[in-house]
RNA sequence: GGCGGUGUAGCUCAGCGGCAGAGCAGGGGUCUCAUAAGCCCCGUGUCGGAGGUUCAAUUCCUCCCACCGCCA
């Protein structure tokens, strides 16, 4: 058995999806993940992070094909990189598990079993709309044209015999259940979320999907005509990598259980898994902790927009500890973020050069000369001593709290309140000119076995965060101990230990537009934007050279012949112009005509087929010119107005 | 369409009945141990708009506008 004076802390991501390697969303959760489990492990917790992959469905028997390998060979391989990328940015699972497994499957087919037996699941008949592409079932509603709104693919009814849970009968028990335990789902609008969302009657789960349609799946054990269901199928991971029903790590870890997700599957771990948790007879989860997504170029991560982030390639560029500071820091737990390199890059400068790897840097470059001189010597006191050892102090209650609720933000922003004060101490102290009076021996001797100290501290409490620079802190500064939160704490150090140098540990980027290219999919992802960043700088002279006006748009018509071309009869005011704009495959002529449009008015005029054009309409349009938008006034000015 | 959320300094956001705040960016100063880093100083912004409650509203209420989420 396991002694009570050490508790246990169970801690799962999601299992991902092996229909695409790893992007930004996923690493988000899984290097969060991480942290958590290395701040529980460095509080002296028995933690356990599990992580894996979600591999059945008919996406994936569909992808394998394509591939022209097994489903079997096909989820090996992405599972391998998914594992090799946790690998890669230092993720610390102490498992990874994958529904293709035998002690998987094994404890899937026991919990259907166990239900099966106990009635809570039935046999039901079902017809609807369904999309192989999305492996769901729309109802009338939902239907755009007769397709799925998703792939605007047609739908194929379907009507067939499935299985189902009974899951509508719990629907009482849920909601007295979240009502009572209001902090099991957070942040708390996911847990408001839930409850609107049970206010409408609860169905009955279908479970299973006939093996004639989709065979990449786990057979039912009542009746193997049938594969289980995603869902069914992947929420047991959490509790079959702990061998369910009685593996020593069941009884250990599920007690202390968490569950990490993405908004995205909120709906699923918060309503279908405790109803099935409370079915088989296990206990509901302790906690359900809720993130949200990572913005990129102005909209969420698709694969059709082409802007994902893949997981290591930003990592790659800067390092790993700067990509985890990056995401824990930037990112509101719970809440959307932007994602963008130069948000990245402004982190790293401010936050990690300037603050913390330079005060690295001073604080061991100083110690590095001036311990072999002053070893033994006494200690004076010194103004500001005890304040940053306070501040030590409020730095770790803060990280504690922080921890509490996944605020990795409000963690690293506590500690950066400590950095600011340790840079404050070595500038108020100044050691560089009390190394030059001896008669101040003592003071400068406690000042440099207080910044050994800070040194000692931050190797620590980073840990979680930054295991990579945390580590060489340690190292710079000769701590040998396991790093233990029992130790973050300033003033058990009086003597100054031998420190080496240690510079650069994460070195400013000085010329952020240099080299963004290669490797960087946050910029490459959006070619206009950074082209356009890249524009050499005009004066506002330059600018003044162009005449933007107002032009009222009093006719429009298509220009013969041509695909592109509209013909525009504009007025500036005082005067009437005829202008040809290329915007003919977005805009019919009568689409414009009295709207206030915005146009270079001094643009040396052109004949386009055959037609004098006598200035320019301002439009936006995306890269490839899938989409355009000519520019209008958003509130009314008389045609002439000057715009500048 | 229903329910909910958000809208505060150039940017990201905190505050949520009692004199408008932080970080970043920007401007000025200063030290020299340090990664041209650090430290100090500099913010009148219709707190989305219009009404209302109150001695007092960014904070509470109503309506409107914009954006977002969940549901249908």
């Amino acid at each position: 058995m396991y002694s009570d004076e050490v508790s246990a802390f169970y801690l799962t991501t999601p299992i991902y999806y092996v229909n695409a390697q790893a992007h930004l969303g996923h690493a988000y959760t899984t290097i969060v993940a991480d942290a958590m489990a290395r701040y529980h492990r460095l509080a002296g917790d028995d933690t356990f992070l599990l992580t894996g992959t979600d591999e059945h469905g008919d996406k994936i028997a569909q992808a394998a094909a394509a591939a022209g390998v097994s489903p079997q060979e096909y989820t090996d391989r992405i599972s391998g990189t998914f594992r090799d990328t946790w690998r890669r940015l230092g993720i610390t699972n102490d498992d990874f598990i994958r529904t293709t497994e035998g002690r998987h499957k094994k404890v899937v087919q026991a919990i259907l079993q166990t239900l099966w037996e106990a009635g809570e699941i039935y046999l039901g008949r079902y017809g609807g709309h369904y999309c192989f592409g999305c492996e769901r079932f729309y109802t009338e509603k939902e239907i755009v044209d007769g397709k799925c709104p998703d792939h605007q693919t047609p739908l194929t009814w379907i009507e067939e015999e499935n299985y189902f849970f009974k899951m509508s009968k719990y629907q009482a028990w849920l909601i007295d259940y979240v009502q009572q335990h209001p902090e099991r789902i957070r942040p708390e609008r996911y847990r408001n979320e839930i409850l609107g969302f049970l206010r409408d009657p609860l169905q009955d789960l279908s479970i299973s999907r006939p093996r004639t349609r989709l065979e990449w799946g786990i057979p039912l054990p009542f009746d193997d005509k049938y594969v289980t269901y995603v869902w069914f199928d992947a929420l047991i991971n959490y509790v079959s990598a702990l061998d369910w029903p009685d593996g020593d790590r069941f009884r250990r870890y599920w007690p202390n259980v968490r569950h990490l997700i993405g908004k995205d599957i909120l709906k699923p771990h918060a309503i279908y898994w405790p109803c099935m948790l409370k079915a088989a007879g296990i206990d509901v989860y302790r906690h359900l902790f809720v993130h949200g997504y990572w913005n990129v170029g102005g909209g969420k991560m698709s694969k059709t927009v082409g802007n994902v982030v893949e997981a290591f390639a930003l990592a790659d560029k800067y390092g790993i500890d700067a990509f985890r500071y990056f995401v824990m820091r930037e990112m509101t737990f719970g809440l959307d973020s932007d994602f963008s390199e130069d948000a990245f890059v402004g982190r790293l400068n401010a936050d990690l050069a300037n603050d913390l790897g330079n005060l690295v840097s001073r604080a061991t470059t100083l110690l590095e000369k001036a311990t072999p001189a002053t070893l033994p010597a006494p200690l004076a006191e010194v103004a500001g001593t005890a304040e940053l050892r306070a501040a030590a102090g409020e730095a770790v209650r803060g990280v504690q709290r922080a921890m509490e609720e996944f605020a990795f933000q409000r963690a690293l922003a506590a500690i950066w309140e400590f950095l600011g004060a340790a840079n404050r101490y070595v500038d108020s102290t100044q050691p560089w000119a009390l190394a030059k009076d001896p008669a101040r021996r003592g003071e400068l001797n406690r000042v440099m076995a207080t910044l050994a100290d800070t040194l000692r501290f931050l190797g620590i409490v980073l840990d979680p965060f930054l295991p990579g620079a945390a580590q060489k802190i340690r190292v710079a500064v000769n701590d040998d101990r396991a790093p233990s939160l029992a130790n973050a704490a300033m003033g058990a150090l009086q003597d100054i230990p031998r420190v080496q140098k240690l510079s650069g540990l994460f070195p400013r980027i000085d010329d952020p537009g240099k080299d963004r290219a290669s490797g960087a999919p946050a910029s490459s992802s959006r070619p206009s934007a950074d082209q356009a960043g890249q524009a050499p700088p005009v004066t506002k002279g330059d600018f003044d050279r162009v005449e933007l006006r107002v032009a009222e748009v009093l006719a429009a018509e298509a220009v013969p012949k041509s695909k592109k071309l509209l013909k525009l009869t504009v007025s500036l005011g005082a005067e009437q112009r005829t202008i040809v704009a290329g915007i003919a495959q977005h805009y019919a002529p009568g689409d414009l005509v009295g709207k206030k449009v915005v146009v270079v008015a001094n643009l040396e005029p052109a004949k386009l087929m055959g037609i004098q054009s006598q200035g320019m309409v301002l439009a936006g349009s995306t890269e490839d010119d899938g989409a355009l938008a000519v520019l209008v006034l958003d509130r009314d000015l008389p045609p002439g107005a000057r715009v500048r």
